[in-house]
DNA sequence: GTCATCAATTGACATAGTGTCAATTCTGAA
DNA sequence: TTCAGAATTGACACTATGTCAATTGATGAC
């Protein structure tokens, strides 16, 4: 009896995991606007009141997806690190690791986005606990960079609170992706190629961030 | 003729005025998700079929609002750097500026946001170049603000085109503001009042603007 | 004053998507 | 075999969007 009651719990799990999969591919097609509930059950080849049994709504269903974005995220930044020196690399690296990020994973950006953008409801026993999870594990590998680099002393002394500057670094970069993910024609009417743009603020913050040469 | 014509051209745009009044009033009370045409229909005392006449349709009257919303931004700005003394001074007046006004008109800020978040449809005969019309002005008051203060010696020499620069820390303060207006629990849950953060990021972006000290 | 014209205005419709529920099917255990 | 409970679904109610033919109303011509 324990031994079905458990496989039926992975065959859920497993099913949850193919409903996000579709979910996903059908958000990278066309943007979550235009995804429907129909169009994922069908995807996941179940029918539409099945797939609220998983999902209380299409919201829950973002978070779903929102969580799986955040963890995806955390890895590259992780590996980011890995292959990095010092603290100030790590910090650019986990940067950089953002932009590519974004570059790669157009939706899962998107949905950071979103959920940079929008406040999150309060109910706390759904996944929107996940994802703000997944979010603050994200920003735990920037401390941590952080703190290694007022130790190495590759990053500035003197900047305060290290969750304070990693907070801030993230909404800098965050603010810089966005701008060129979506603004890519604006840029162009103010004779801005985007890649220009992102290095030009991207080395603003390094040099925000880089103790002053010792020289 | 040519009269009655007239005052039909200038009712139209009265009434025009009078449903965006309409929207942005239920906009503020529930958020754009939540509003409906019929809503702003009834509210602007028309019926919903006439109100497509004005706004071919619901996105059409976001990019009006949006139109409004940075306008008022814009305004904002201007008197900001009215009541400054240095380029650098105006600068950071105009980003303070920004946050007061996210924080007086969070539905404006809310439009400024999807749009920043939103890539705009390439229609080119509707509000949208309206909409991206008023951002270029708001932005051209800040490149202005750094031209004076390069010119002063107060804004810090070698960080570029002054165009690119105003660009970047539109996008930080966006970055922050976006930040400290949708996540506040989340900063919260992290030990950070959200004040504290809002000046400390602040404070490194204007040590990022500032001319060295010459002591 | 009457009539024709064109803009203003609307009720009703077609379409599409969400979320719910009672009813049915399926599966393991007694 | 049969039963309890989980899985699954078709059909429904509801809400919102955008469209259109039809009606109303004002203006200028005669």
């Amino acid at each position: 009896m324990s031994y079905i009651a458990e496989r039926r719990v992975e065959e859920k799990e497993r099913r949850r995991g193919e409903i996000l999969d579709s979910a996903v591919r059908l958000y990278a097609e066309k943007g979550w606007d235009a995804v429907t509930m129909d169009q994922v059950a069908r995807s996941a080849r179940l029918s539409r009141a099945l797939l609220y049994v998983y999902f209380r709504d299409k919201e829950e269903l973002l978070y779903g997806i929102g969580a799986v974005a955040l963890s995806v995220l955390r890895e590259h930044c992780l590996a980011a690190v890995a292959r990095s020196g010092s603290g100030l690399e790590q910090v650019e690296a986990i940067g950089r690791a953002y932009m590519a990020y974004a570059q790669e994973y157009p939706h899962y950006f998107d949905v950071c986005a979103r959920f940079q953008a929008h406040s999150v409801s309060p109910d706390p026993g759904s996944n929107e606990g996940a994802c703000a999870a997944a979010g603050d594990e994200a920003l735990g590998v920037v401390v941590t960079a952080i703190r290694a680099g007022l130790a190495d002393g590759s990053i500035r002394q003197g900047l305060g609170d290290p969750m304070l500057l990693a907070v801030s670094l993230w909404a800098f970069t965050h603010g810089i992706i966005q701008l060129a993910m979506t603004k890519a024609r604006d840029l162009e009417h103010l004779q801005i190629a985007v890649p220009t743009f992102t290095e030009y603020a991207f080395g603003l913050l390094t040099s925000l961030t880089a103790a002053p040469k010792t020289a």
